[in-house]
DNA sequence: ATCGTTAATAAGAATATACCTATTTATGGC
DNA sequence: GCCATAAATAGGTATATTCTTATTAACGAT
């Protein structure tokens, strides 16, 4: 099972370092039951580090983000897209209903990504990939 | 064969209305041989309309993806993300260069969206998706 | 052709995100 | 533990994107 502690180790063994920042911010998305705008992760980790700024969010975020900890939602519309750890490695990807916001997991990935990474391999080495579906949930169906 | 003409016909079918600038927005996408940015498109409206505010652009360019008239190109990192027409409905996607932001263009949608619709019918209504490749060109493979 | 309705626009303000630089600090080697 | 090095940070600044409001103009109905 992934634990702060393993994501942590997974960034050292890439390369990065450890700061009491970068560590909250990962413990606060570990804790949260619902994916966060950066401008609220920013809010909780002031709870701890009053100075912390704003681009030291944005910057941890992207840093996680290539390193395939942590997934965007809400790649279209970009009203604040919400991030979320990507637990044990297992991908996946989200219906994002475009009148509430919600998203929901997806329980698999629709993408034989072997196959693409094959068929376009002289040209290009694919490293990853995006997938979202888009829609309205019940209540915002009307 | 699509054209200028039978975009912006559907427009109208859409409600929308047909406006000078909307319309020089829609050419120039239209004869240009690449994707462009947002801020291009609107340096090049500017020869036309000199008043032209950027953000017409960017309410242009969300109304005409809304519409699924144009497509954007490189979700993740939001830097510059660029916009090109979704010629005659046929949606596509892109494979997308990390280094030197080049896209080349999917030939066919990996996704059987007909399933996945039927898959969460009963709690989402799907509209459309979002998928794209990310690596490394020839040249930027380094 | 004119009128009324309402979407679209321009301009400026507000917000979100990215960049720059000096300073701090984590980390590996001693 | 101490040092040197380079990554990470804070804070300020620049840029990108969205929002607000008053005004303009497209379009259907007359």
């Amino acid at each position: 099972m992934p634990s702060v502690e393993s994501i942590l180790r997974q960034l050292k063994d890439k390369g990065y370092r450890r700061t009491p920042q970068r560590e909250r911010i990962v413990e606060i998305l570990w804790e949260s039951d619902e994916p966060l705008t950066a401008r609220t992760l920013h809010e909780k980790v002031k709870a701890v580090f009053p100075h912390v700024s704003l681009d030291t969010v944005y910057r941890n975020l992207e840093l996680l983000r290539e390193a395939g900890l942590v997934s965007q939602i809400n790649l279209q519309s970009r009203e604040s897209a919400r991030f979320e750890l990507q637990k044990e490695g297992e991908h996946h990807h989200h219906l994002v209903c475009l009148g509430c916001g919600d998203a929901i997991c997806l329980p698999a990935c629709p993408v034989d990504l072997d196959q693409l990474c094959a068929q376009h391999a002289d040209e290009f080495t694919v490293t990853n990939h995006a997938f979202e579906l888009y829609g309205y949930c019940k209540d915002c169906r009307n």
